[in-house]
DNA sequence: TTATAATTTATAATGATTCTAAAGTAGTGT
DNA sequence: ACACTACTTTAGAATCATTATAAATTATAA
């Protein structure tokens, strides 16, 4: 359980000043046992519900981003209505269901190593990206 | 090689009137000997150049949605800014190259089949997407 | 040919994201 | 504590891809 001075530190180590709003966020985002999946609209409505002073939505945004540029948060990109963001920064899968438009974690150990026998000279892999779309099979 | 009669038939079989708009997209789209990857905004400045009278956005755009409903056209969406559409409908996987954006298809024997041991109860697997990210190796 | 429904089109509306620039705040040095 | 400066927040405007609208056009069948 991380408290103010950890996100203060947290901000500090990735070049932001710990302002109020920022450390909201990192409340929000951070201060969880388990990691999760969530949009800009989601952390948006949350932090309209808490009441007190709302943050503007260009803090929001400015956060986020900031966020992922130093790592701390992956984005995980459906298609142009859909984007979620993950606190799970490590290297993982997902599972989309499309009935609750759900995002949710595969584990390492979930998915057999994805194996590609394609090579394009002068080209290396960056990374490999696996969704699973899921749906009730009643 | 496709002519025109084939694609008045293409279109009247999936319920869409054969008028010169659509004709045209679907000599732009199909009448090819490669299946290949597009952008609306790719397909738009394709139909201008070729001097005629220009066809309005709102027709592309209905007509490329038709058609990915009637399952001419699969659609693969990257993130808010990229969605393509693909003219090669089988089940298959991509590299999407992030220097250039290039989307290029990795076929069935290119990848080696995707294992998912994880079961939720009451889902069933409806898709699955790799795609692959690769850059300049220098 | 005429009637009807489908289609096309120009244009407006939408909505997520980004930009702007004015007002507020945090960090630094005194 | 105070003042200075750079960074930050904010409301509102701008952007841009996509979708909606509704009037004009066209395909089809009687
Ligand atoms: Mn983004
Ligand atoms: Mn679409
Ligand atoms: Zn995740
Ligand atoms: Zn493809």
């Amino acid at each position: 359980m991380d408290n103010n001075t950890d996100f203060i530190e947290k901000l500090r180590s990735s070049g932001l000043r710990p302002t109020k709003q920022r450390i909201r966020i990192c409340k929000l985002l951070f201060d969880r046992k388990k990691t999760f999946h969530f949009t800009i609209n989601d952390l948006s409505k949350t932090l309209k519900k808490e009441n007190i002073k709302q943050i503007s939505l260009a803090t929001i945004y400015n956060t986020v981003h900031s966020f992922k540029k130093k790592g701390y948060l992956k984005e995980i990109s459906i298609n142009r209505e859909m984007s979620y963001f993950d606190t799970n920064t490590s290297d993982h899968h997902h599972f989309l269901d499309i009935n609750t438009n759900q995002l949710i974690d595969l584990k390492k150990e979930d998915v057999e190593k994805v194996r590609i026998k394609k090579n394009l000279p002068g080209k290396k892999i960056n990374s490999i990206e696996v969704l699973v779309k899921i749906e009730n099979s009643n």
